[in-house]
DNA sequence: ATTGAATGAACGCATATTCATCTAGCTAGA
DNA sequence: TCTAGCTAGATGAATATGCGTTCATTCAAT
């Protein structure tokens, strides 16, 4: 019975996804080109070269899209940050060093749509923002973790992880909210030494700044 | 001659200048109230207390409303700061905590009205961007200075005074962009006291951080 | 022929802006 | 002193526009 129906409901689910896809697109683009106020239903159905009432077909309306954008900036943290991580070695500071880029480049990815994350308290509605909050709770986990591990190993004083952790993740969103200044200044990959560095500096335990000081030179 | 329109111009100024507070107090309360996305002009008129055309008095349009509620705390942030490291002394690092502080103070008396800074890119036109840009960098410019000063006094590492003094900045707004989080956890007092700390770790040269101890504790 | 995808004109509402109208205070002339 | 008229401040209903949403209709594939 269920493998009756199992094919039809595939081919729905590919075109479901696929559409999500090319709308999402299409508003990361409008973002890109016009800013994120400027993300209307008409205009979006235009950039997506749809029309608009093909939108409230997959989406249920102009809320669940920006929660879709946001969602989508999230998950893309869940999956690149714990693969960076997992993929540094077992070194709590280069653990933590992975954490950081991962979390920068998954900002340069949507720099625009990032930025959409502060705008909370506007329009999303109580489950959107649970399920946000709850995401982004997720993806702070890691860097969390990286950062517990490394004063349980005795290299980072004893600061407070959830603060450190706070600031790790504002800074790589500084990278998108100023990004006009910094682009010019210093480049991507420039930004997220520099600043992991200083950000190391304020952290570490002073009697293991030599085994690093690889990652501490700005 | 222009003894005698004098006082009639004084007068017309001055009830300008009234109506504009009236209106730039009005928009903070109705940031505050229902968030600054519920900013129209009727309801502003309705906060205020005045009708709908009469903002049109004294204001271009709703562009120039808001460009006024940003300059308003641009212009705070020029009244404070500097004065805040005047009044703290010779010593370079206590200066540069005295304006970290006085940032923290300004972004806290204008907590939803900050947070606009950050929608640039929006309906302002280019007088009204090179406006706040070139108030950012005036107020920016003390902070730089502190910075700068501790370098050449040796106390400071040879970081990039303007990286740090983003960075500051950052964590100013910060206060505001997550306040809904840090205000449950630390509160004000507690969230300048620990942030400065944690920066200035990172930035300290280390034969210096005895003397500093008390402001290095967080 | 039937079904589901896709369309886009139309609707209703919110909101920025305008403007004809009103009001209070002041001035000039009797 | 009184009053008619002028001016600038203030009003708010009306207008124009933009946008989210709906739905009757068309199209394409099975």
């Amino acid at each position: 019975m269920s493998q009756a129906i199992d094919p039809n409901l595939a081919a729905r689910d590919a075109r479901a996804e696929q559409r999500s896809h090319q709308l999402l697109d299409a508003a990361a683009r409008l973002m890109e080109r016009e800013g994120s106020h400027a993300v209307s239903m008409q205009a979006l159905a235009a950039e997506a070269g749809v029309s608009v009432g093909l939108i409230y077909r997959y989406f249920g309306g102009k809320d669940e899209v920006l929660l879709a954008v946001i969602v989508n900036v999230l998950d893309d943290f869940a999956a690149t940050v714990p693969a960076a991580i997992a993929s540094a070695g077992p070194d709590p500071i280069d653990r933590l060093a992975a954490a950081f880029r991962g979390y920068c480049e998954v900002i340069d990815r949507h720099r625009h749509a990032a930025v959409l994350t502060y705008r909370e308290g506007k329009s999303l509605d109580q489950s959107g923002r649970r399920r946000i909050k709850d995401l982004e709770v997720e993806t702070t986990g890691p860097l969390l973790r990286a950062i517990s591990d490394g004063i349980e190993a005795g290299v980072l004083r004893e600061v407070e992880p959830s603060l450190v952790s706070a600031n790790m993740v504002l800074l790589a969103h500084a990278w998108a909210l100023k990004h006009w200044y910094f682009e010019r200044t210093l480049g991507f990959d420039e930004y997220v030494r520099r600043q992991f560095a200083l950000a190391l500096h304020g952290i570490i335990e002073p009697r293991h700044e030599r085994r690093y000081s690889e990652l501490l030179q700005g």
